[in-house]
RNA sequence: GGGCGAUUAGCUCAGUUGGUAGAGCGCAACAUUGACGUUGUUGAUGUCAGAGGUUCGAGUCCUCUAUCGCCCACCA
């Protein structure tokens, strides 16, 4: 073994050595910004920019699988593009995810302390939820610098930081301004529990096996699964086709004996109702159903409150008044069985309830005050860059969300997802965005209240109103509100900063698919609006990490892999590689620890290799291969099979570039492994041991072992920059120990062509 | 009820615009003191879920069916 080969090679590949030094290394060189590397001459001030927000991971604890996935895909993206010698800049944060991160410390303290928040005062309270949320920021911070994401800490940004909230208040300012957000009396998801409303995505519905009782109802028999809401009562409703109930007319009046006397009932008549359901009769409960909601609205019929925010009966309920609903509904059975107005009890019935999926209880829908954005209401777009719509044009937020698609503005990876968006844009509701949660950005609103205890003013704007007696609404916004403004509000608007100009739209969104309605659709809804741009041109989706099996990955099931256990054991490359091999956008994968031992091995190989190749090599100056100007040295001719093997490489090139330009990540990963070790290793460097072995000084052996040599060099070279993206620590830390006297990091060479 | 996806070797999955079925792991045999503790070579295994259609040609495009998975809607 020749002496002037690093004695770091002369052992296997070690990660747990290299790689914090080398993410140090990279960090400290400043090369992440991209306005270091103009400073530093390596980017031209007029490169095109590439530029990506990362999906701000919520404070509620620590990343795991999936996010490594995302991640990895974002840095392979950053990488390549920064590599290309583009403005190329990867914004990084987190997102203070106000319910969920409020629940889990609100958990917590029940848990330890048997205490709610209504034991704290509200500044209390928030000072822990803080505290929480610093520890996790912390915890996320140093697991993304473990994944090697080559982020640009020094525009990190935090979706309730004060930069952020002056974004947030703007946004909330300009739209309260043009009539699109408004406050109004409608049905929203009450959680009980948590005392908050939550959106529509945030319900998981579970299927209960619920009697179906059949009450008599005057010369009606209706089905009901909820006795306990039908104190008051008042509306009897079928469809208008429904023979057997034809010679009822709308809305004629009925006396009905019912549970706390004689109710007077109108008969409606709805198209709603399904026939073959039960008697294909029903009586409402608008306050606490939304078909009920609906049919009240198209009637105009009188609502009225049964259940309290509690969750417990009102005085309607007459002496059940005060009980719990749960503890309400055998109690109600009792009563309809004494006054004999029970028909039949269906109990094979499954009944779908709704939960809080952040933890909460079960919803009871409730007519709320609540604040809402407006998506079906017409106003005359501002400056606008959407294809199709000018300054000027009536248009709805729904009308511009579609644009931005349809147009292919913004460009689905894969395209399929286009489709679950429209299909989810077309059927959007208002948008309640108001929670009465404590944690997140305060409602910009101020109400000042008169003598008489009603509210006299109200005022909305960025800095709170001067004078006395304003008093700020309680309720916080829906998290998403902040993180649809976060391809800009990260880049410094609503100032028309440097970084808004050059970096937005940005390039590429790369989230997960669980996410699209969420985040995806407001980040256009927010962005179309208030910029008269989309946020992104293309959308990247990637899959779940499931377990080896094929399952989700939850708490229950303890099948949970941590990706910073699979880095400390195999390694960040190994890891990365393994969560981008096998996996198509948009596709579900499998984590398995087996294929993440196989590319451990994958790189050893290249160490290996690499090794192989200087000690055969030592007796040559690299620098004749990449120096320029003065410094270069003669290059090697090759002979003909050398030449084909280069060929092929250029070819290699070519693909594994276009693989990438168009987020085939899987298969340029793939590509370069099966050619470095199937390619490379088993066949090229086999079949050059024997020129480069050859100690006769003929000529022609002689420009043959130059000719090997060559090769390898420039194999090695050209191959560890294209798969420096991928599996960035292992390639550069070799890259390092090239004898190459003229070379930057690998993480700012350029990419081969 | 509406929609989306999957179905290819024992397992996990590729197969980019239609052109002779692929990889890794596993399995079998052989070789190997080697750049390689983590090696190589060779090999076996496929009605590409099923049926029909388009085409000179279909794993790939179209139609239908089956099974599995997911999303949306949510019937009181």
């Amino acid at each position: 073994m020749p002496e002037d080969i690093h004695p770091k090679l002369l052992k296997p590949y070690n990660p747990q050595e290299t790689e914090d030094r080398l993410y140090k290394k990279w960090n400290e060189s400043h090369l992440f910004n991209p306005d270091e590397c103009i400073a530093q001459g390596i980017t031209s001030p007029s490169a095109p920019h590439f530029s990506i927000v990362m999906p701000p991971p919520n404070v509620t604890g620590t990343l795991h699988v999936g996010h490594a996935l995302g991640l990895t895909i974002e840095d392979i993206m950053v990488r390549f593009h920064r590599m290309k010698g583009e403005r190329t800049l990867w914004l990084p944060g987190t997102d203070h995810a106000a319910i969920a991160t409020q629940v889990k410390v609100e958990e917590g303290l029940y848990k330890k302390e048997g205490k709610t928040r209504f034991d704290y005062s509200r500044e209390e309270f928030l000072g822990l939820v803080r505290d929480f949320a610093q520890n996790s920021h912390d915890t996320i911070v140093n697991q993304v610098k473990r994944m090697g994401a080559s982020v640009d800490w020094s525009r990190e940004a935090y979706t309730l930081d004060e930069k952020r909230e002056k974004a947030v208040r703007t946004a909330f300012k300009r739209m309260y301004d043009a009539g699109l957000i408004y406050q109004g009396h409608r049905i929203v998801n009450w959680d009980p529990k948590l005392k908050t409303t939550v959106s529509d995505e945030e319900i998981d519905w579970a299927e209960e096996k619920t009697p179906l009782y059949y009450l008599k109802y005057g010369p009606f028999v209706i089905a009901t699964a909820r006795p306990e809401t039908k104190f008051g009562d008042k509306y009897v409703v079928m469809h208008p086709d429904d023979k057997r109930y034809a010679k009822y007319k709308h809305r004629e009046t009925v006396e009905v004996p019912w549970i706390n006397g004689t109710v007077t009932a109108t008969i409606i008549k709805d198209e709603s109702i399904d026939m073959e359901f039960g008697t294909g009769v029903m009586t409402i409960t608008p306050w606490h159903d939304n078909t009920d909601f609906d049919i009240a609205q198209r009637h105009t019929l009188d609502k009225e409150q049964i259940i309290d925010f509690d969750g417990k009966l009102l005085p309607i309920a007459g002496d059940l008044a005060g009980q719990h609903i749960k503890k309400a509904r055998p109690l109600v059975i009792e009563k309809l069985q004494n006054l004999g107005l029970i028909e039949k009890i269906d109990e094979t019935y499954v009944h779908n309830i709704a939960k809080n999926s952040r933890g909460g209880g079960v919803i009871e829908p409730q007519i709320k005050k609540q604040w809402f954005i407006a998506v079906n209401k017409e106003f005359a777009m501002g400056p606008s860059k959407i294809n199709g719509i000018k300054e000027g044009d009536t248009v709805t937020l729904k009308k511009l969300m579609l644009a931005a698609v349809e147009n292919g503005q913004v460009n689905f990876v894969p395209e399929r997802f286009s489709k679950i968006y429209f299909h989810w844009v077309n059927n959007l509701r208002d948008w309640c965005i108001s929670r009465q949660i404590w944690f997140g950005h305060r409602i910009p609103v101020w109400y000042k209240t008169g003598t008489a205890g009603k509210t006299e003013e109200i005022y909305c704007d960025i800095e709170a109103p001067v004078g006395e007696g304003w008093e700020q609404d309680s309720d916080t916004l829906d998290t998403w509100f902040s993180s649809g403004l976060w391809t800009f509000s990260t880049l410094g608007w609503p100032d028309e900063t440097p970084d808004f100009q050059n970096f937005h739209p940005t390039s590429v969104l790369e989230t997960a698919y669980d996410i699209i309605f969420f985040w995806v659709a407001r980040m256009i809804l927010m962005s179309t609006y208030l910029i008269g741009d989309v946020p992104f041109k293309h959308v990247y989706i990637h899959g779940l990490v499931l377990d080896g099996q094929g399952r989700k990955m939850s708490k229950s099931l303890g099948n949970i892999t941590d990706p910073l256990v699979m880095i400390d054991k195999y390694g960040t490359d190994a890891t990365r590689l393994s969560l981008i091999i096998g996996t198509g956008p948009g596709n579900d994968s499998k984590f398995s620890e087996e294929k993440t031992r196989g590319y451990k091995h994958f790189a050893n190989k290249i160490w290996n290799a690499t090794r192989f190749v200087l000690s055969n090599t030592a007796d040559m100056s690299w620098d004749s291969l990449f120096a320029k100007g003065a410094n270069a040295g003669v290059m090697p001719e090759y002979n003909a099979e050398d030449q084909a093997h280069r060929d092929a490489l250029t070819a290699l090139v070519v693909e594994v570039t276009g693989d990438i330009e168009n987020f085939r990540y899987y298969l340029a990963a793939e590509k370069l492994y099966h050619y470095f070790w199937h390619t490379f290793a088993d066949q090229i460097i086999e079949q050059k041991k024997t020129a480069l072995n050859a100690t006769s000084t003929a000529p022609e052996d002689v420009k043959n072992r130059k000719s090997a040599q060559r090769l390898l060099m420039e194999i090695l070279v050209t191959v560890l920059k294209l798969m420096h993206p991928f599996i960035p620590f292992v390639t550069e830390e070799i890259w390092s120990l090239l004898p190459l006297t003229q070379k930057r990091i690998l993480m700012v060479e350029t990419w081969p062509q």
